[in-house]
DNA sequence: AATGAATGAGTTTTCATTCAT
DNA sequence: CATGAATGAAAACTCATTCAT
């Protein structure tokens, strides 16, 4: 008697999947809507769970928002660093860095847009936006460093940061333009960032474009 | 004894007093605060008057974000255009329209963080910034599709704005990063992002390096 | 110098003229709008004049809403006071005053309006409103009484009333039709009204029906 | 010592007893103070109850509202219709729904005042309203429709319409004069209707009465 | 006589967060 | 493990009303 008439064959999920449900609704909740805008009954109704659930696996709606941060970072930055090995010409370490940056935005514009768009704004999660950010600078600063000794020349490290810093700010705007623009092409986006960074005006203007050789 | 220490003759003030008043607290609460965090009733209080008043000189709160916005995008297009000479060649021009943004940043660090920090976050003024940005970026489009024209080449639309909107983007963020470090100098940075964008990261490499000619 | 440009023509009324625009704009506003969404402001402005006047010439917002329920009320029973005179016939005394009744709201359907429908749902205007149609009541009661003492008969005071309350009602219903009803014919509206309180359902239904003899 | 002097086995109520509780607080505060002048705080406080739970179960203020109107509406409806079956003859069908009406409003005053007074000022009820009255309409003109018919005459639909109008105004009157005479008998207020509808001003004033024959 | 400037006080509504079951 | 029930706190916005000029 009594016995539960409909069998939970959803429910009981592993803590794990149920985690990952809810970063899944709170990025969509959080890049649609914008931190604040988006309520936490939203994130977990859209999860398909209880709100006290969300609570008691990932906390307060800033630990959430964190942890959103943390997740899509994190897959950017392996992205980036798996496609640009270390020992490459700088060239085409920047190149491809930039084709796995674009082609990830591509590939998750919620993702991309919750991360720096929003985050950007709220001074809380300044800190931790900064830090991810200050990683990718630093990648960028060490490759131009490391072709600059490679030529026996050096530079005033401020130097260095703040052209990687142009440079990393430069794609971040057009990684924010192509997120509004569905139907533009990641690949070519990159090249077009390409000859910006690596010629710079006054060649383009002279008419030298630079090309991807492979592929 | 018990004279007044305060005079009343700050009270009454007519509109147009008030109303930049109340932006200037505006502006100091959002860019401090961010949108939402930001209370009317803080800024009321701030900008020394009751919220009914600035409900009833400036409207809603979205109103007075958008307010803000145009006061200080309105000053600060003034003060590019007012630099960048039209029949300069076309580094001087960029150059000069450098110089002025981040000295413009500079002067008025709350305001550029509220006009590009905190609204490109929230959707009910994306359009209103883009609006402003797409101002920028055509200016500079403008002045690089002349350049090629006068060396009697041609390029498509697209590719153009592209490159005037990366342009663009590595501007704002060197002048978020400034925003970010009073002890900066608006001067040198403006330097360095002339090396980036007319030199490019190959030529930067080579040891060539972009100087201002005057002063 | 400093000679008014625009010469101040409309300005400077008499006060009587004022508040009479004044109460025009309220019952418009009342009526509109209710009486809590109505607004001084709104009233204000159209009228025409500053808030501050409106204060000192018809007192505060409740008062206002009694100077126009005296003014239209007053007309009101004028209008019909006028018509029915007390030395004719009961039935031909409840059709002109019928009649005079329903004219009355076909050519003032804004003051009809703010003078029931509005102020019955608010207590400070019960009593005011009360009192009004106390008298109304008494009419139509003295009318029925002095019409069965002229046949020998009497009735408990209390039936009267009762019986008068409910002529009034009706009438009240009808009035509400005919005021949401622009097209309808308050002329044919008051005959159908008369109708009904004189014959009663049983004789309409077996095919007896009144009309207005003169006209 | 300090033992709980209320146990706390009230708390944690289900929603629909929490709604039901709601509801009746509201109907109160609408009814005493009106819609506007009510406020969500008090009804609130008087369902014992916070703010966030009224909003939760019931939306809106104007929601609630909805929701008592359509509550009180759907109990008298039920009532008259309960009592007045369509296979009695004219008279008897009239004076049953008439006394069903009236017990009803003597048994709910606050809800009756709360349906009809409150509503009919505030426009955004004026149509929940219409059609709720609309059906009453409705089934006495198609009463009277039905009667004549069965004598076999017609009338014109709007004439009808407009009678039943009439009729049924008169009722809301009565009832309303019944809700502000706590110590008035239903009853006798029904009869009292009932020879006015039936009998009409002529007939009573020759002496003829309507007196209900059972009971 | 007339008004722009100003506000105290109150209202509806929302939301992150936590119990008790 | 899971959730319906519950709330404290705060925010945006409005309005009748008055002062100082």
């Amino acid at each position: 008697m009594s016995s539960p008439p409909t069998p939970p064959a959803f429910r009981r999920l592993p803590r794990a999947v149920r985690e990952q449900q809810m970063l899944d609704a709170a990025v969509r909740a959080f890049s649609r809507r914008g931190f604040h805008a988006a309520s936490m009954d939203e994130i977990a109704e859209d999860a398909g769970i209880s709100k006290p659930m969300v609570y008691a696996y990932l906390g307060t709606k800033e630990e959430l928002f964190v942890a959103c941060l943390h997740r899509e970072g994190t897959r950017m930055v392996e992205a980036i660093a798996g496609a640009a090995a270390p020992d490459l010409p700088a060239d085409e370490r920047l190149w491809r860095g930039l084709r796995a940056f674009f082609g990830f935005v591509g590939r998750h514009r919620d993702g991309w847009v919750v991360l720096y768009r929003q985050a950007r704004g709220e001074q809380p999660f300044a800190r931790e936006l900064a830090t991810m950010r200050g990683k990718l600078v630093e990648v960028v600063a060490g490759m131009l460093d490391h072709a600059l000794r490679a030529r026996g020349r050096e530079v005033r490290e401020t130097d260095l940061e703040v052209v990687a810093y142009a440079l990393v700010g430069a794609s971040e705007s057009l990684a924010d333009w192509l997120a509004d623009h569905p139907e533009a092409d990641p690949e070519k986006t990159a090249t077009r960032m390409m000859n910006v960074a690596w010629l710079g005006a006054d060649q383009l203007l002279r008419g030298i474009t630079w090309r991807p050789t492979d592929r």
